[in-house]
DNA sequence: CTGAAAGCGCTTACAG
DNA sequence: CTGAAAGCGCTTACAG
């Protein structure tokens, strides 16, 4: 049996209302008291019950952290880096996913509300706009969804790796994602869009839409490079690509997102970018403790988006080189 | 504010009592009053509030699931699986990583026990052993696991990949590993081990043990095969070999274990085994809610891993080709 | 069949 | 500085 407030009061004599008081530094107690109050309490390993302080306090002490799809290869990190901020910061995490559609998302919030989390760190599904909540939430997305409270630099990170292709000699580009409803990978596009710099072209396409036929003719044009939006999509395109007879990176530079388990790996080693997981995490569990807490919480936060270099953009291309044939 | 049992009772002039055991379905109470009771439940959106059901039962409707890593590529199809199935029995999840070693997988259990879980789901760090625990738990780990609750049949997996690559035509075998302190690895090596038929032979590596090199010599040696515990240990000798001149799979089969997201996307797509994640996940749920809930529990249980051929093992192979020159 | 009462373990005004 | 009391929201014997 695990000991209770009470036995600590009876063994030495005092009220449970002095040894929560001693414990918690609140109230007034004289330092001696306070002193054997601790020593009892550490002699019998006491700890105060979670259910007895919820429901005076009306705090669980728990966050609930809604993703997704727990399977996506991209989250593990993101949880790990929330929950073992949330750890230090004294909060547990309850996870749900959202089974994969939008419905499954709200219920997934419902159900957190129900067992009492004291807030929220939602992770989206593409597009969804979170409706008002009875409890505070950080919204980790992108930095141009409405309410972001934190994410990485996904506009950034396009800029980063269109300067590292033009500065190899890369002027005619293949842009591709997996899906233009993700509101990350759009970004990541328009970022890269954005940094073309003068006499630069670039083709975009999507898996969804046929992308890597497009790809192909686009690099039998002459494109020399392929900036995707994924570490998953840039391995998708490399079979193809083989098959084609075409080289990474001696014939065309490839480079992902998210440096992916695989990405230093494969061969050729991917050029990706990938931002500090615990950055984000820690910025979204600060946020929200500080409202949790009373204290002023900060600005939305942007984290950069590191360039990790590798192999399969390693070479100096020729921008007048022959072009290959398709 | 969230309604109250309490206001149910007022709105109708009963007492509280008799609301919670309308709701519940316990003791004894009239049909029409447990429909008046239900009906204004559901108008008032009423939820029983989980901190004072907890306080007054001792149970918290929460499960703790301790992971070695949350990074680990092969745990979010586990804590997915996990997670659904808890929720379906009306279990919340809170989660905690062990950081990577065995003091964190302890302090990991104590924060779990401390913040009140009803039982807890261990996915043990290699080859630790559980004390004793003062809640119901299931562990997650290999069948040759003392006290393993579920696991996939590493050995069966094993067995199954080695007689694959013997229709083949497959005689001698490399078996490579990561790590030899991993239970699971060890099982599956030993599973391939077992079933190695009539003529066949097999060279053992780890790749913590310079496995790579060990590897590249045995293919000189003449074997045509290589059966990895896992497909990034798979993945990562694929550039070794290309390095070294030798083609997959057309001078040597390859495969890999856990069906991770790349296998199927990787040039050549590679041969992998995976075990049910939902069935794994379901008898964990229902072997802890079983003790909890004073049902029967079931006998452990040994999920199979199910052969995924791929391009990576897709060719026959001549037991008396030419060896390749290292 | 129904309700009044007690109590789970804490914390927090409040009185002394 | 210290303690007695009340109460957070529920459930469960128990009395009627």
């Amino acid at each position: 049996m695990q000991p209770k407030l009470k036995d600590i009061a009876n063994a030495l004599g005092v009220s449970p209302a002095s040894v929560s008081n001693a414990l918690r530094g609140t109230g007034r107690v004289s330092a001696e008291l306070a002193e054997r109050v601790r020593a009892e309490a550490d002699r019998l390993g006491y700890r105060p019950g979670p259910a007895g302080r919820a429901l005076r306090t009306g705090r669980s002490q728990m966050l609930g952290l809604i993703l997704p799809d727990l399977s996506n290869p991209l989250f593990p990190r993101m949880a790990q880096a929330i929950q073992r901020q949330s750890e230090t910061a004294g909060y547990g995490i309850l996870i749900a996913d959202s089974h994969g559609d939008r419905g499954g998302q709200e219920e997934a919030i419902a159900r957190m509300l129900q067992r009492g989390v004291d807030a929220l760190v939602i992770i989206p599904r593409r597009g969804t706009v979170i409706e008002t909540l009875p409890v505070p939430h950080a919204l980790i997305d992108t930095p141009s969804t409405p309410g972001n409270t934190v994410s990485a630099d996904h506009r950034g990170g396009g800029a980063t790796i269109v300067r590292h292709l033009a500065e190899r000699g890369h002027s005619s580009l293949v842009l591709i994602g997996d899906s233009d409803a993700s509101p990350v990978q759009r970004d990541r596009i328009a970022g890269m869009r954005e940094s073309l710099g003068e006499g630069m072209t670039a083709t975009t396409a999507w898996l969804e839409e046929d992308g890597i036929s497009t790809c192909l003719e686009a690099i039998g044009r002459g494109a020399t490079a392929i900036a995707t939006t994924s570490d998953l999509v840039a391995l998708q395109i490399l079979g193809p690509l083989n098959e084609a007879g075409i080289e990474v990176p001696e014939q065309v530079a490839l480079s992902g997102f998210d440096d992916l388990v695989f990405a230093s790996v494969m061969r050729p080693a991917l050029t990706t970018l990938v931002a500090d997981s615990n950055a984000i995490g820690s910025h979204a569990i600060e946020t929200l403790t500080a409202i949790l807490e009373g204290r002023p919480s900060p600005p939305p936060m942007r984290v950069p988006m590191t360039l990790i270099p590798r192999a399969s953009t390693a070479l100096k291309t020729n921008p007048r080189q022959e072009t290959i044939p398709c």
